[in-house]
DNA sequence: GTCTATAAGGTGATAGAC
DNA sequence: GTCTATCACCTTATAGAC
């Protein structure tokens, strides 16, 4: 891992430098992908020469892998909460795309981190997908077929369902770029109208 | 430009191998982005040595550049196709839905450059998107605002529409990785399975 | 802990023989 | 047209002074 990171006993301006370091990596990391960005570049917007972040970091990779690591508990988290008890799952899964929303336009670096990891084969990632990630899809897919079973929502292809929560929220964190430019003026109102358009269109869906 | 690529008369393998280096490039750029690929994994994977594929085109910029140039007119056909004066609006948009499902599924390395190079910030596209897509997008989301305000379909924010429209379908593309590794033996017929449910869901959405 | 200097290898592009 | 050889530069990472 890291010299210094891998201390348990950090001083509180090693933290603060560790914390430097990751904020200026995700930043060129979720813009350039892994291969795409260098060190110097992360080492100039911390703050810090390039030996000096190695002092910090073992090497490029270190950097990268801790972000992912880091990543995936908060990327998990709004499906974790996805409750199989819930009285209303119409409601439940619209407050899930809520959840999900929220995360894309409060950590759209986190999102696109994961979209270029995605879009680069998942290669540092690939044992998270096929584990971790994997079974709590599965898990929440058989919730939302049970649902559809008991008639508490309208019958809908779960997993497919899960993939289109994720491209629709994911989008605008992702295509921010496109989106901004395709909307112009409209952009300031952005998040709120894909929220009602999002409501809207889950609702529609899943109504029974 | 290019060498050999500028010329206007080409002979049949000068062609074939230009068309290698493309495709190869395709391959290599669409996986890594433009930074994190390299001339020599182009070169290798279109088996050519580096001195020779730098014959065919001046610089790596220029193959992508004109990867770019030449995706972007197919990209915007399947939308430029909705017709204003269609007799049935919710049956056109869901045709489009189905255009865009089959390009994504066609051609998902095209998806995943375009992918790349918005994630990156679009810095080679951005005058495509402020100008072509933009002019296209804003002509689009006028006729589906008049189909609304007819009544022939439900009323729907325009945009949000495309850009969801746009989202579930190009994730089969970009996310293949993330798609296949969750769905496992499901995978196989992934697509007629995702062509059912958005069809659902975007007739549900769109229906008056 | 942070710096300068530098090693070691990769990368884009060119020169010149064939 | 295609190759080997090579240049100039960039990038990761380390060594060692302070």
């Amino acid at each position: 891992m890291a010299r210094a990171a891998a201390s348990k006993t950090q001083t509180r301006i090693q933290r603060e430098k560790t914390e430097a370091i990751l904020a200026a990596a995700l930043d060129v990391f979720s813009t350039y992908g892994f291969r795409g960005s260098t060190i110097d570049q992360i080492a100039k917007q911390a703050g810090l020469s390039k030996p000096n972040l190695l002092y910090y970091f073992d090497s490029k990779e270190a950097i990268h892998s801790l972000l992912l690591e880091r990543l995936l508990d908060t990327w998990l988290e709004p499906l974790k909460k996805l409750d199989p008890a819930a009285n209303d799952p119409v409601k439940e899964i619209i407050a899930y795309v809520h959840r999900k929303l929220e995360m894309a336009c409060d950590y759209p670096r986190e999102s696109r981190l994961f979209a270029n990891e995605i879009l680069q084969g998942a290669p540092r990632i690939m044992e998270q997908i096929t584990g971790p990630l994997k079974d709590l899809v599965d898990e929440k897919a058989a919730v939302i077929e049970g649902w559809a079973k008991q008639g508490k929502i309208a019958p809908v292809h779960p997993y497919h369902l899960i993939f289109s929560i994720w491209a629709t929220t994911q989008h605008y964190a992702d295509f921010d770029t496109q989106v901004s430019a395709i909307l112009g003026a409209r952009s300031e109102t952005c998040f709120e109208d894909a929220c009602d358009y999002l409501t809207t269109m889950f609702t529609k869906l899943l109504r029974p």
